[in-house]
DNA sequence: CTATAATTCCACTAATAACAGAAAAAACAA
DNA sequence: TTGTTTTTTCTGTTATTAGTGGAATTATAG
């Protein structure tokens, strides 16, 4: 298993970008390796792409499958288990969204929101501050419904957003 | 220098969350004292706060002004610099969702760029990788166009596109 | 039942980022 | 200048996390 070495520096700088985005750097190197492949992959072809530890291909193909950003397939006549990556960036890039949304944002407006009944309880804060965290839970409570709203709409329309880009603004008036 | 309660737990859920945006907790922290401070802090007051080293505090107060999402600002009569946090909520995340996009986009593209280069000049690589390798490149392409529309609009244009949210893919057919 | 495949667990190591504390440097008043 | 306050820089320590490698465990095809 001699990567070829295009693929290479993508499953490389797959790794390096994963570990800005809060994913470990094997773990994206594993799914780069499995969404360039052209064909599913075993863990121990994996192992011996990347030179990792076997046990820890394993897990992290765990983690990427409770994501669903791969999957296991059976191929005829081999007993071992093969591994896919999804194929459709936008539907990977969404998954990916999805768990920064409810890593990066669920819990601060839920803090948010129970900051906001302590204060409805009567908590003690000078008017600053009571100004700033009501500014703060708007923000917050906007950006979710925006998200929920958008998340709601079918794939076809959110790339027509996209693809329209700034010009919507124009409709706007 | 006693934090109140509300502002604490506020301050140490910024720090938590913040590391999870790739920002180290106490710079979070620092940011999230000033922000909803009534007044601007001097770096002493914000080492007694929150209880870290005074070295480590004038590196990170250094690191939000480069962000500029904190200023310096001086008091008549005080020879010390006081530190305040921009208070608009939109503006706050603006910066920092061009420094996610900064750190965490751009890069990408590049490399993609750089690889769809290699390709034109020759490079080896079976039909299925330069489909996934073009289908990539052109995702990242339409989001930074997309990024780069939207960010260009008028702060106000945003706020209403964030508004009327996924009602508006009814206008779009 | 036996051989292969896959997972889980754990103790250890390596790499990195956060942080403390001292010391140096800069800023400023008198 | 001289002494004092304030800030920054530097260096070493600690904490955290990623990853290793092996052993024990479970699963399963033939």
């Amino acid at each position: 298993m001699i990567l070829n070495p295009v693929i290479q520096k993508m499953v490389l700088h797959w790794g390096e970008m994963g570990a800005r985005w809060g994913i470990s750097r094997t773990v994206a190197q594993i799914h780069a390796l499995l969404y360039f492949s052209p064909k599913p992959l075993t863990a121990d072809e994996i192992v011996e792409a990347l030179g990792v530890a076997r046990s820890h291909v394993s897990n992290s193909l765990k983690e990427l499958q409770t994501w669903g950003v791969i999957k296991g397939v059976h191929i005829l006549g081999d007993r071992r288990e093969h591994f896919e990556s999804i194929k459709d960036v936008w539907q990977m890039f969404e998954i990916l969204l999805d768990e920064r949304k409810r890593r990066e944002m669920d819990p601060t407006l839920k803090t948010l929101r129970e900051t906001s009944a302590q204060l409805a309880a009567g908590a003690a804060v000078d008017s600053h501050t009571k100004q700033r965290l009501a500014e703060m839970l708007e923000f917050f409570e906007l950006m979710d419904g925006w998200f929920g709203d958008v998340r709601r709409l079918p794939l076809s329309s959110r790339v027509k957003l996209v693809k329209v880009g700034g010009h919507i603004a124009k409709w706007l008036k």
